[in-house]
DNA sequence: GAGATATGTCAGGAATCTTTGACAGGTGCC
DNA sequence: GGCACCTGTCAAAGATTCCTGACATATCTC
């Protein structure tokens, strides 16, 4: 049982997973499951949220790697979409965005030479 | 130089921070502010991006509490508004969330008794 | 005063994310 | 067969967030 602390996200990983917790809905689902693992129409129950909407979000929590789901069939036949939280840790400093950065794809600054961003100052524009 | 490891945020202030650093720009934001602090119209030609834009995501991340910012005068008169990283430190894992949406107020299912939201079971419905 | 740099705020449109109401396909039980 | 549950997927509408191009103010230097 080695600990697994996540090795180091890449700066994509991290902002999947950012993105993903810093909402509402999805910090109630992963709240709910870390109390103990559930399907998608019972946990939909539990929490008061339409069926559709939760599959959604949990399919993105799953995307991001912080849930993790199994399609098993109970005894009666009927197959149902068992999800648990997966066991993640991330340390949150100002440090480990300054190193996560690096290995960002998303937002360049809409590649493309010659469409200003910012303000350039008059010296630096001559 | 005792650690100040941030007791433990409430449901919504986590879910700021969270959201606040769930953007690929923000993230760049905080990565160049952990480098050094800076103000304003020079953090914006730095990372390249407008500084309308620039100054709407820093009021963001202030808000959430992970930067802050600072109006000094500098020598020549010239007023200039600096900015630094908060030290700030979140351990994420599922059992925070469990304890932290203990504290989360928004998104309730928006109340109202009779609104359904999940799909009830017939027996339930009874 | 004119030019350069800083700060701050808005309105409006573009781009995304959320949410809901169907549909469709399975299995078990009476 | 009809009913009760489960799963999955869409399209269209609603909400939010994101971004840009003005404006307005202020100080210093030439």
């Amino acid at each position: 049982m080695a600990e697994v602390p996540t090795p180091e996200p890449t700066g994509d990983e991290l902002l999947k997973a950012l993105s993903a917790l810093g909402n509402p809905h999805r910090m109630r689902i992963v709240a709910a499951l870390t109390e103990r693992r559930n399907y998608v129409s019972a946990l939909a129950r539990e929490i008061g949220m339409g069926r559709p909407l939760l599959h959604m979000h949990l399919k993105l929590l799953e995307a991001a790697g912080l849930v993790i789901g199994s399609l098993e069939v109970a005894e009666d036949g009927k197959s149902m979409k068992y999800f648990e939280v997966a066991p993640f840790l991330y340390e949150l400093t100002p440090q480990l965005f300054a190193r996560a950065v690096r290995t960002l794809s998303e937002t360049r600054p809409r590649e493309s030479a010659d469409h200003k961003t910012a303000e350039p100052t008059k010296e630096e524009a001559k």
